[in-house]
DNA sequence: GCCTCTGGATTTTTT
DNA sequence: ATCCAGAGGC
C-alpha cells in the first residue's frame, strides 16, 4: 500500500518533511488526524526507522486511542513498539522508571484533582490559616497555575506579588511537603517531576533524547509551559519534532493552556517548516464562509484560508426564540422535520451544542417529552462516583498506606464510630509526631499514640486491624479477590446495600471489580499497581457507548474534535456566548469566539444558531440579548426562516430573521400522570409497550424514570409527561 | 456522632 | 432553581 498516494499536496508535504522541526496548522476537517497517523507509518515503512524511537503524544485517551486505532490498520504490529499516549501516562511511565533519582518511590499513588483539593484544605489549616477565608478551590487554582508554569514553591515565592500569593505560597510548599511523605503526585507533578528530573538528571535525560528520534504532539495549542518544555527536552537531541494543532481551537486558556506555544513555535525554532492544512473535507461552502468570517473578528491568530471541494449547501439558519422551553422545542420539532424529509437524515446525526451545562436541562425534557432518544455527552463520571471512590480509597491505602487522604476518606466509611473529635485529635498528634496518619493508628494500638477515650481508642485499634489484614492479603491474592475482600471485610458491602439506590451503586462496584480481573499477572503487588495507576489516568466513560440512534447533547467545548451532519448552537446569547464572565477581557472574549467556531465547524452540512428573547438561568429570568458574535457573520450568509407566527419582527442589521414565538404544532397536552413510580415497578408506554423501571431521580417537582423496555430499549422518561401507566407486577 | 438546615455559589474539563 | 458544603441541633 502506498502511504502518501491518499493524500494531498500539503497533506503530503507535512508527512514527507521528515528532518527537523515541523509545524502543522491544521484547520477543521483538515485531516490532522490522518496526516500524523500517515507520518508514523511513512516513517516506520518507508524511512525504515525503528517504531520503538517514535513517540506520539496526545492529552486525551480518547485521541491516544484513535491514533492507535488507526495506526494499526497502517503498521500493524509495530504499534506495540511505539511509545504512544497521553502526556501523563508517558510521563507516569518516566516516573517509575526514575523516580527513585528525586525520592520517588516506583509505587507512588496518583492524586486526583479531588483528592488534592481535599489536601489543599488540609495543608491551609496546617499552615494556621482558615479554609473560610481563603477559598480551598481559589488555592488549588493557583497551584495549578505554578505547576502549569513550572514554578516550585520556592520559584513561587520570587513570583508572588500579592498577600493571597503569599498566603498560596506557603500552602503550596506545605503541600508539596505532605505529597512527598506520602509518596504521592498530582496530575500536574508528573509532568512537572519528569522535567526537573531531566534538568537535574542530563544523563537520564540523554538516554530519553537518544531514544526518541521522532517526536509528534498533537493539538498543540492546548499545551502549557510544562508541557511545552517537556517535548523541548525530549527532542532537544534529534529536533525531530512534529506539532500539530490549530490556534483557533484554542479554548483551553482557562486551564493555563498557552496559545503562545505554538503561535511562537517559528520563533522557537527557527528552522521549522510550517505546513497549512487548509484543505476541508467535513463541511458545506456556506458552513466554512460563516467560519470563516467569525473566526477572522480575531486579532490574535494565524491567517487561514480554509477552502473545500464539497457542495455550497443551504445557508447557516439564526432563529430566535421565545424562551429556553421553545428554543429546545424548536430542535425536537426540526430534528425531527429533518429525519422526515430527509432520509439521509438521523436523530443520531444531529447534535445540540452550549455554553453550559445547565443549558441541557430544558433539552433534555424536551426530549423526553417527545420520547426522542438522546445522549448527554460528561456527566459524573465513573471514578468520580462516590462508591467507587471509597473503595479505590481502600486499594489506595493498601498499596500505600501514607497515603492521609485515602486514608481520611474511609477511616469511617462504612461508620465505624470514628468521629471528627477523634480524627482531629488524631491528625494534630500525627502532625505533631511528623508520622503519617497510619502510622499514629497503628500506635493506638500499642497504646503509644494520643489519649484518647476507650471508645474511640478500640475504634481506630479495629480500623487499624483491618487494614493491617487488607494490606496482608493484598500480597496474596489476586486483585479482584482483593476487591471482595475489601468488601467484605469492611462492611462496606452491608453499607452500600443498605442505602436507597443502592442497585446502581452495587453494580457500579461490581464494574469496577470487573476491570480488575483484568490484572491477573500473578504478581498481585504489581497488578494492584497497574490498576492504581489506569484508574487514575483512564477514565472508562471515554468509551462511548453508542446509544441507539440517539441525539447528542453537549458543552461546545466537549464537542471539539467530533463531527456531526447537522448542528444546532444555542444559547447565543450575551452572558452566555460569550460568557459574562469572559466579558470584559479581550483575549477571553477572543476565546469565546473560537469556542463558537470550534461548534460551527463541527458541522458537515446544516448549522442552526439559536438564541432567546428572555431566558431562566438560576432561578432568576431577564430578557436576553443576543452574541455580539452574530454581527461578525455577514447577512447574506444566513437565512431568514419565518417558521411561526411573527408577533414583532425585529428590523436591525441583524442577521436575524426568524422569530419564533408560538409553536403551531404544540402537541396535544394531556393531563399530567399523578402517579409516582420506584426502581423495579412494571409500566405501560403507549408507544414503547411495557418496561421495568431501572432507576428513578427527581426531576424538578417531577420524576425523572429510567425504564427499560424490552421492545424499545432503555428510555428516560419525565413521569408526569409521559404516556404510562402503572401495572401489576406478574405473579410469579 | 449523626442528621437537618441554611447560605453561598453557579463556565468551560482532561489527566 | 438547585446543588453542595459546613454549622448547629438532637
Amino acid at each position: 500500500m502506498d502511504i502518501l498516494s491518499e493524500l494531498n499536496q500539503s497533506q503530503r508535504e507535512a508527512v514527507e518533511t521528515i528532518e527537523g522541526p515541523l509545524l502543522i496548522l491544521a484547520g477543521p476537517g483538515s485531516g490532522k488526524t490522518k496526516v500524523i497517523t500517515h507520518r508514523i507509518a511513512y516513517l516506520i515503512k518507508t524511512c525504515g526507522v525503528s517504531p520503538h524511537r517514535i513517540m506520539a503524544v496526545t492529552f486525551t485517551n480518547k485521541a491516544s486511542r484513535e491514533m492507535q486505532e488507526r495506526l494499526e490498520i497502517l503498521v500493524g504490529q509495530a504499534i506495540e513498539k511505539i511509545t504512544l499516549g497521553t502526556f501523563h501516562a508517558i510521563c507516569a511511565r518516566i516516573l517509575r522508571q526514575e523516580g527513585k533519582v528525586i525520592g520517588l518511590n516506583s509505587k507512588f499513588t496518583i492524586y486526583d484533582e479531588d483528592d488534592q483539593l481535599s489536601l489543599i484544605k488540609q495543608s491551609i489549616q496546617e499552615v494556621g490559616l482558615d479554609p473560610k477565608q481563603y477559598a480551598p478551590k481559589a488555592v488549588q487554582s493557583a497551584i495549578k497555575f505554578a505547576k502549569s508554569q513550572l514554578l516550585t514553591p520556592d520559584d513561587y515565592a520570587l513570583y508572588t506579588s500579592s498577600y493571597f500569593e503569599e498566603i498560596v505560597q506557603r500552602v503550596y510548599e506545605r503541600y508539596q511537603q505532605v505529597l512527598h511523605q506520602s509518596q504521592v503526585v498530582d496530575f500536574d507533578d508528573l509532568l512537572m517531576k519528569v522535567v526537573q528530573l531531566f534538568n537535574d538528571h542530563s544523563s537520564i535525560l540523554s538516554k530519553y533524547q537518544s531514544r526518541f528520534i521522532h517526536i509528534l504532539v498533537d493539538e498543540f495549542q492546548d499545551t502549557n509551559t510544562t508541557q511545552y518544555q517537556l517535548i523541548k527536552q525530549l527532542a532537544g537531541k534529534h529536533q525531530n519534532i512534529c506539532v500539530v494543532g490549530d490556534p483557533d481551537q484554542s479554548i483551553y486558556s482557562w486551564r493555563y493552556a498557552d496559545m503562545r506555544n505554538i503561535l511562537s513555535f517559528e520563533r522557537d525554532y527557527p528552522n521549522a517548516k510550517v505546513v497549512l492544512l487548509e484543505q476541508n473535507y467535513r463541511s458545506t461552502k456556506a458552513i466554512l464562509d460563516v467560519a470563516s468570517s467569525l473566526i477572522s473578528a480575531n486579532i490574535e491568530r494565524k491567517q487561514k484560508k480554509l477552502t473545500t471541494d464539497n457542495e455550497a449547501g443551504l445557508p447557516v439558519t439564526v432563529v430566535e426564540t421565545y424562551n429556553e422551553g421553545e428554543e429546545a422545542q424548536f430542535i425536537v420539532s426540526e430534528i425531527d422535520k429533518l429525519v422526515t424529509e430527509d432520509s439521509t437524515i438521523s436523530p443520531a446525526d444531529c447534535a445540540v451544542m452550549y455554553r453550559i451545562n445547565a443549558q441541557s436541562r430544558a433539552l433534555e425534557e424536551s426530549f423526553v417529552r417527545h420520547g426522542m432518544p438522546y445522549r448527554l455527552v460528561g456527566g459524573t463520571r465513573f471514578y468520580s462516583r462516590r462508591e467507587i471512590k471509597d473503595i479505590v480509597a481502600y486499594l489506595k491505602l493498601i498499596h500505600n498506606p501514607y497515603d492521609n487522604v485515602s486514608l481520611m476518606r474511609i477511616i469511617n466509611v462504612p461508620g465505624r464510630g470514628i468521629g471528627s473529635r477523634t480524627i482531629s485529635e488524631l491528625t494534630s498528634w500525627a502532625k505533631s509526631q511528623d508520622i503519617s496518619l497510619y502510622n499514629a493508628i497503628k500506635l493506638v494500638g500499642d497504646n503509644k499514640g494520643p489519649q484518647l477515650a476507650a471508645r474511640a481508642s478500640t475504634a481506630l485499634t479495629n480500623f487499624s486491624l483491618l487494614i493491617n489484614e487488607l494490606i496482608q492479603k493484598s500480597n496474596e491474592l489476586a486483585l479482584c479477590d482483593l476487591v471482595d475482600e475489601v468488601l467484605n471485610k469492611s462492611g462496606y458491602r452491608n453499607y452500600i446495600l443498605s442505602e436507597e439506590n443502592s442497585e446502581e451503586r452495587w453494580e457500579n462496584i461490581m464494574a469496577l471489580r470487573a476491570d480488575a480481573r483484568e490484572y491477573n499477572t500473578g504478581k498481585p503487588e504489581d497488578d494492584l499497581t497497574a490498576f492504581l495507576e489506569k484508574i487514575s489516568l483512564v477514565s472508562p466513560d471515554d468509551e462511548t457507548e453508542e446509544k441507539a440512534n440517539a441525539t447528542t447533547l453537549t458543552t461546545l467545548h466537549q464537542a471539539k474534535g467530533l463531527e456531526f451532519p447537522v448542528v444546532f448552537i444555542i444559547g447565543v446569547e450575551e452572558g452566555l456566548l460569550p460568557h459574562w464572565r469572559s466579558q470584559d477581557n479581550t483575549e477571553e472574549l477572543e476565546e469565546e469566539r473560537r469556542l463558537f467556531y470550534v461548534g460551527v465547524t463541527r458541522a458537515k452540512k446544516r448549522v442552526y444558531v439559536l438564541y432567546t428573547y428572555r431566558r431562566n438561568l438560576f432561578g432568576n429570568s431577564g430578557g436576553s440579548e443576543k452574541s455580539r458574535f452574530l454581527k461578525d457573520i455577514p447577512q447574506e450568509l444566513v437565512v431568514t426562516k419565518p417558521l411561526w407566527e411573527n408577533e414583532e419582527q425585529e428590523i436591525e442589521c441583524t442577521p436575524v430573521t426568524a422569530i419564533y414565538r408560538k409553536p403551531l404544532s404544540q402537541s396535544p397536552q394531556r393531563p399530567a400522570n399523578t402517579i409516582t413510580v420506584s426502581a423495579g415497578d412494571n409500566i405501560r408506554h403507549a408507544v414503547f409497550g411495557d418496561g421495568v423501571v431501572i432507576n428513578c431521580s427527581p426531576f424538578g417537582d417531577d420524576q425523572q424514570a429510567t425504564v427499560d423496555f424490552p421492545g424499545a430499549g432503555v428510555k428516560r422518561l419525565l413521569i408526569s409527561l409521559a404516556p404510562i401507566e402503572k401495572i401489576e407486577r406478574n405473579s410469579d
